[in-house]
DNA sequence: CTTGCCATGTTGTCACTGTAAACATTTCGA
DNA sequence: TCGAAATGTTTACAGTGACAACATGGCAAG
């Protein structure tokens, strides 16, 4: 059986095709447009209608490929995910791995969470709820592999191989979500001085 | 002039003396309500109208005491504040200070996190707005002081205080964060070795 | 004590939300 | 070709935060 494509495809403009009255690829669009939404990050809710009417479909059209709300919001936190994951691999590649990339990797993770505040806000602040999740294609699960390796990489002869990897991935988050909700001002230099305390050195 | 008292004083049963037109103390019952429901955490919203059919009055009534809903949120998240300020100070205490006292900090913050996961992400996920804070009172501020001075008095060789802080501050956040949003779970012993990373060595 | 002001609480209502049910249209396989 | 399945629309309903108009009672001035 072809297993189901959950990334986003944003593939056509997204208004269905002028009086159409099937639109091709709902799913997608919505998905699109709830994320267009959030770099907007008004500040204010995700609503249905709101969304639906980005798309030019009914608002109820939308339970035609999500069965809530909450399923919707879980859509576009997996994708997120993913693409904080992409972003994380990519300054990885391009600081050339090592303790270097390793600590590339923790900047980023903030200077998304920065750019994106709604994204990250939603991929994280979402109570897991079991879905059955495909492991191999979970934003959330690529990330951690991919911290997890890097704490082998990185740092070779540390004690406790895991430990570190949490330490590592609470200080960025934690940093991330003060940020987030303005407990400290974004400062580029800050976080690197700060994320280089750990990640650069031994800890 | 008296300063308004901003903390919560749950005295009496709560209800209003049976069939009074007046409360009494509808505000500080109101929050006390509040903060019951953020310890049952049914995971659902807080509503107004819930609120004030547990106070034993009309939905419209709180806005008497509060602009809006929002305002009502940010003296729960105030309080909730003061609370986490409160038990660190208690542990900074318990454990005599210095090193050992400020690792007790440190993981008494993410066990409060773990404890009150609804107080606790309301007290943080909330968008700072600008409210004319009485500095000295705001639950924040206080906790940053204690943690501010707690990095001087622990570590007072360190070369820079202010990231040093703030290092541990992200760490303790994160964790608490993730732990709340289930992305790892609770574990006494790992946050005692994770926090011990950072606060009881140097870094 | 009386009177009237004003803080506090209530009722009614509005726009908006997520979502369910019934109906319409299109696509696609037998 | 034809009917079933997939997809979209309309209508409706309960629940939300919020506002305006009205009710009540405590309290201070006369």
């Amino acid at each position: 059986m072809a297993s189901k494509d959950n990334s986003v495809n944003i593939k056509s403009g997204g208004a269905k095709a002028s009086g159409a009255y099937h639109h091709g690829d709902l799913r997608a669009a919505v998905i699109a447009a709830g994320l267009k939404r959030l770099e907007a990050d008004d500040g204010g809710e995700l609503g249905l209608r709101a969304l639906a009417r980005d798309v030019g479909v009914s608002a109820t059209a939308l339970y035609r490929h999500f069965p809530d709300k909450e399923a919707l919001l879980d859509a576009l936190a997996d994708e997120g995910l993913r693409r904080l994951g992409a972003r994380q691999a990519q300054a990885w590649l391009k600081a050339g791995g090592g303790r270097n990339g390793f600590k590339a990797t923790g900047i980023t993770y903030v200077r998304f969470a920065h750019e994106e505040p709604a994204l990250f806000r939603l991929s994280f602040t979402r109570q897991m709820r079991e879905r059955t999740v495909d492991v191999d294609n979970d934003g959330g699960e690529v990330a951690y592999k991919l911290l997890r390796a890097g704490v082998g990489e990185a740092l070779p002869g540390v004690e406790d191989p895991d430990t570190a990897a949490l330490h590592a991935w609470a200080l960025v988050h934690g940093l991330a979500m003060l940020i987030l909700d303005r407990r400290i001002e974004w400062d580029e230099e800050m976080v690197e001085q700060v994320v280089g305390l750990t990640f650069g050195g031994i800890c």
